[in-house]
DNA sequence: CTCGAAGAGTGGTCCGACCACCTGTGGGAT
DNA sequence: ATCCCACAGGTGGTCGGACCACTCTTCGAG
C-alpha cells in the first residue's frame, strides 16, 4: 500500500489491473452501447467480422459476447446472429436474482431488509396511484391464493400479487428489481420452514390488510402493512441465524 | 404483442428454451455453489478436468467460466486457478453498475426515483446507528468538498460521502447497491448539465443539512433532507426528459 | 541455511474444422 | 399470377489441439 497525496480522506484508487484481450472486448462493445454506435434491437456483426474487426480471436469474442449475454446487454440467435436487448429493466436486471440464489446468512437478512424498505415504499406509491384494473389483479391474486392450499401456487400467486402492486407503483424497474428480490429460490428458501409454524394464516391477514390500504388509498397505512409484512419474515430469518439454524439451499 | 388466454391472471409461463451446453455448465456450477459443494474461496478443478467431469470441450467450459467471472460470482488467477469468489454484497453486485450505465431516458428517472427511495432510508438508518468515528469520516468528505474546487474531486468525495452514510446505516449490501446507482458513470453524465446551473451551492447546504441530521440522531430529518436532495437532481431530470433534451453519453 | 533458477502446471489466446439452426431464395405446383 | 416448400448459404454452437504467459513449487548452487 502506498499512499500518494495523503489527503484528507481515502478515495477510491484504481490498480492497472491486468487487461485481458476479452476483458477489453466486452468494455469496448459496452462503450459502443453507451455511445450509441450500438443501438437496442440492432444487430451486431458476425462473430468472426467483429472478431476480426476488434483485432481478436472468436473464440475470445465468443467469450466477450457470452458474457455480455448472460448480463442481458447482448442476446445471441442461433443461425440468425448476435442482437442488442432493448436495455430494458427486465432485460439488464435478470441476473439480479443470482445475487440472491447465492446469498446466505447475514448477507439474507440484509437484502431482506431491502426488501422491506423497497417493498413498503412500493406499496406506499402503488396506493396512490393504482388503477381500478390494477387493483383488480390485485385482488385476483389475493382471492386464489385464499382458494387453492397448493403451496406451489400459493407461492406463485403470492409473487404475482406482490408484483402486481409493483407495477401499480409506476416504476418498472422498482417492480423488477422486487421481483429478483422474492425470487423462487429466495422465497422458496425461506418459506420452506416459514410456513410450518403456523405463519400461513397470519401471512394471509397481512394480505389483506396491505389490501385494504390499497383500496382506501392510504399510503401510510400501506407502506406500515407492506414493511409489517416484510418485517416478518426479516424477524423470524433473524432469529433462525441467532440460533445458527443452517439455511436449506 | 400477444396476449393469451387473459384469465383470471396470468402466472409465469416458462418456454422450453433451447439448451446449450454452454449455459447448462453454468447453471450446474451455480447449482454447486448454492448446495455448498463448492464454498467460497475454494478453487475450481482446472478448466481441463473441469470440462471433462461436466463432459464439455473447454473452450466451452471457458465460456461458463468467464460468464460466472463477469458475474462476480468466479475469479480467475492467471496461472494459479479458478476460485469461487466469497459471494459477498461487493462481489455479486459489481454489474450491478451496468445497470446504470446503460440506462437511458425514463428508465434513468426511474433509477434515480429508487435511489431516492433507498438513499433517503440508508441516511435515516444511519441517523439511528451511527458511531462518532463513522461520523468523523462524513465529516471528512464533507469538508474536502468545501475545500477545494476540482469537479472530480468534488465529486469523488460527494460519492465517498454517500457511502460514509450508506455504511453506517449497518448494512453493507444496501452501501454497495447504491455505490453501483451512484456510480461514476451515472452521476457524471447527470452532473455535466446539472452544476451549470447554479444548482452546486444547493447540493452543499443539502449535504449539510444531512449532516445536520446525522448529528442530531434525527431519523425522520434525515430521511427527509437525504430524500430532498436526491429529489433534486431526480426533478431536474425530469425536466430535460420533458424537454426532450438529449442525455450525454 | 538462503536464495534463485528451472520445471511443471495453470489460465489466456488463437486456429481450423464441423455441426445445428435460421432465413431468404428460387423453382415448382396450383 | 400466386402460393408453397425444398434447398443452399450464412450464422451461432461445439469441439480439439496447439502455443503463449503467468504462478508456484522445488531443488540445487552458493
Amino acid at each position: 500500500m502506498k499512499e500518494e497525496t495523503p489527503d484528507q480522506e481515502a478515495l477510491p484508487k484504481e490498480a492497472p489491473h491486468k487487461e485481458t484481450v476479452t476483458q477489453r472486448a466486452i468494455e469496448q462493445i459496452k462503450a459502443m452501447i453507451a455511445q450509441g454506435r450500438l443501438e437496442p434491437g440492432q444487430r451486431l456483426p458476425t462473430e468472426r467480422d467483429f472478431a476480426a474487426q476488434l483485432g481478436l480471436s472468436r473464440s475470445s469474442m465468443r467469450e466477450a459476447i457470452r458474457a455480455l449475454t448472460v448480463l442481458g446487454v447482448l442476446e445471441a440467435r442461433h443461425g440468425s446472429g448476435v442482437y442488442v436487448t432493448q436495455l430494458e429493466a427486465g432485460d439488464l436486471l435478470e441476473t439480479f436474482g443470482v445475487v440472491a440464489d447465492l446469498s446466505r446468512g447475514p448477507q439474507l437478512a440484509e437484502l431482506l431488509e431491502i426488501r422491506r424498505i423497497m417493498e413498503s415504499s412500493a406499496t406506499a406509491l402503488a396506493a396512490a396511484r393504482i388503477t381500478p384494473e390494477q387493483l383488480g389483479v390485485v385482488e385476483a391474486h389475493l382471492e386464489a391464493m385464499r382458494l387453492t392450499e397448493d403451496p406451489e401456487r400459493i407461492l406463485a400467486h403470492d409473487l404475482a400479487f406482490h408484483r402486481a402492486i409493483a407495477v401499480a407503483a409506476g416504476n418498472e424497474t422498482l417492480a423488477v428489481l422486487l421481483e429478483g428480490l422474492s425470487s423462487r429460490t429466495f422465497r422458496a428458501r425461506v418459506w420452506r420452514g416459514y410456513r410450518e409454524e403456523g405463519a400461513f394464516e397470519r401471512t394471509r391477514r397481512e394480505h389483506e390488510r396491505i389490501h385494504r390500504a390499497l383500496v382506501a388509498r392510504d399510503p401510510e397505512a400501506a407502506r406500515a402493512a407492506a414493511a409489517a409484512h416484510v418485517g416478518e419474515v426479516e424477524r423470524w430469518l433473524r432469529l433462525q441465524l441467532d440460533q445458527g439454524t443452517p439455511l436449506p439451499g
